[in-house]
DNA sequence: CTTTTTATGTCAATATATTTACATTCTTCG
DNA sequence: CGAAGAATGTAAATATATTGACATAAAAAG
């Protein structure tokens, strides 16, 4: 029998977690931005999203707790990154927005540094490698989302 | 032009990662062990380790920083799980290794309950599948090891 | 043999990440 | 309408994770 497939795919995918967040905070070091920061202004530059989002929706969309989007998110807040608006119809819902700091911030800077982190990180990947990896993840993806009760009940598909 | 292959990529594995974390650290729950003191004990039942090893190389082993192991390490031996003894020929190493009680926990409850994770995280999973999700996860790692200064000059294959 | 350099582990500061608890506000039901 | 219930965001406690700084000890250099 060989050694446990299962547990050697894990580690793996535990030492890319580690290793994700830890080279690419480090390609955007000089912009002071994190890995999480990363994501955050990441999806906040979405067409869907422009307007703005709220806390609960995009810490689904991101798979983490709202509870910790609120400190990362004010962090950014703090750096004049993104604005948290009172929602018209509702005010307990606060709407996330890039504001133009962000927006500039996103597009002079950070984008061309994560493209060049990009070439680096998947150096040797053909497109067909990137598709069959992205698949893979999705695969992975939708058995964790039906292990965790909060995002079992959420329909969006993958 | 299709959305960034590259971009999507990432995303779907930044998503992963926290859902391995999440859902992970809830399928040990009862046993209050997180993913990251499972990736210690896992590593200690390595039979190249069971007599100890420095903190330093399984730092290197787990892909985390030395400073990060010393908080993970202070824990398990406060639950008893691992012990800290000096290593013989330098008084400066520390060497780490799983007590009877850690071992026991990694017998007898951790390893049937990471079985059934497994079983659900990896579900619709062939071997097949398994086998080149590992190597792109191999590919990308090696990936990551050349933009870390840290990681660059240590020799050991994947 | 002393001085310098390197290796090893830990501490401190900062940023995630989780769960539990809670204040507000909206919704529903009587 | 008024009370129970659910939804929304945040605060607090705990556990990772990182880098920078440091004490100690080994190794290398002179």
């Amino acid at each position: 029998m060989p050694p446990d497939l299962s547990n050697r795919l894990f580690f793996r995918l535990y030492q890319c977690a580690n290793m994700m967040h830890k080279t690419g905070t480090r390609a955007l070091e000089e912009h002071h931005v994190t890995t999480q920061q990363w994501a955050v202004l990441g999806a906040l530059t979405r067409p869907a999203f422009e307007a703005g989002i709220a806390v609960g929706d995009l810490a689904a969309f991101l798979m983490v707790s709202r509870q910790n989007l609120t400190g990362v998110l004010s962090r950014l807040e703090a750096m004049h990154y993104v604005e948290r608006t009172v929602a018209e119809n509702d005010n307990r819902s606060r709407l996330i927005r890039l504001t133009d700091k962000g927006r500039s911030l996103w597009g002079e800077n950070m984008r061309p540094a994560i493209a060049d982190y990009y070439e680096e990180a998947l150096e040797g990947f053909s497109t067909d490698d990137k598709i069959h990896m992205i698949h893979y993840l999705n695969k992975i993806l939708r058995n964790f989302k039906a292990l965790d009760p909060d995002s079992s009940r959420s329909s969006e598909p993958l």
